[in-house]
DNA sequence: AAAAACGGTTTCATTATTAAACCTAATTAA
DNA sequence: TTAATTAGGTTTAATAATGAAACCGTTTTT
């Protein structure tokens, strides 16, 4: 009856999900990589309710995606090398939500630091470098 | 006191999660690209409860990620254009889920389908092709 | 010293998820 | 041709997750 089950799967995908999978996971990520630390501030941005981001964010520590520094008896949430190694999903994911949904105002980006444009689109390639489309790839599962 | 909010957000990682962010929507997505088309299928993949996968179908042909068509008075599930365009998130989502995650056993994998090897590792690229790392971008947000 | 803010925890109501039973139409087996 | 089985769900009732608001001790500001 519990809600997930996919911890040792053969998928790695599932695997994935089972870390990141979680409604505000990703977007709690979002804030840190935006420089957010401080429970408060993820709360003010995410509007989420202050019990259910406590539990979010104790379960990411143990996950070992951030980590808590003590900076003057008040604890900083950091993202570890584990979290910031998401920062290809989150941009895989902000351009297909920019092609493929619609924002009633226009908002947050991710950024090229030095020239403050916008990335070059995500590809995916083959091991010699050919440019794969869709129908170039083919997903091997355990059970079929 | 409904579960997300997200919907017309500045940020396109926010709409993107409410469109692909529930619990097993990736996976069903994952799974239409081996082939999956059958509910039956889906449900024996996944071990997903039924009613809960006639829901999720429900909302991923509403959210045009999926279209139905009758084969023979039986409905098939096939994905969209919108739905295929979530390929690269799930190869980053597998890369990732395959460098920090620890399978039990083996399991699914995408490959090339000429070569039948693994992919090239995605990279993040800026406009002019100079590849950025974690401390390359910026995030900018609206309310900050 | 008093007041406000930070970082949560607790409580209780609402919503989502699940397993299991059930149902109807279509297909297969006898 | 009938009977049995399967596919594709829906319904029901229990459990788990989520949410808003109140509360609480500590820390910071006034």
């Amino acid at each position: 009856m519990k809600r997930k089950c996919l911890e040792g799967d053969g998928c790695p995908v599932a695997r994935a999900l089972d870390v990141v999978g979680d409604w505000w996971t990703l977007l709690i990520i979002r804030d840190a990589f935006a420089g957010v630390t401080r429970f408060g501030d993820f709360q003010k941005h995410l509007g989420v309710a202050k019990n259910i981001l406590a539990t979010r964010l104790k379960d990411m520590v143990e996950q070992g995606l951030l980590q808590t520094s003590e900076v003057g008896a008040r604890s900083e949430y950091q993202l570890t090398d584990k979290g910031r190694a998401l920062m290809p999903v989150l941009v895989t994911l902000a351009q297909w939500g920019q092609a493929y949904t619609e924002p009633e105002e226009v908002g947050a980006q991710v950024l090229d630091a030095r020239s403050l444009k916008p990335l070059r689109k995500v590809e995916i390639l083959a091991e010699d470098g050919r440019v794969l489309g869709i129908g170039d790839i083919v997903t091997q599962m355990p059970g079929t």
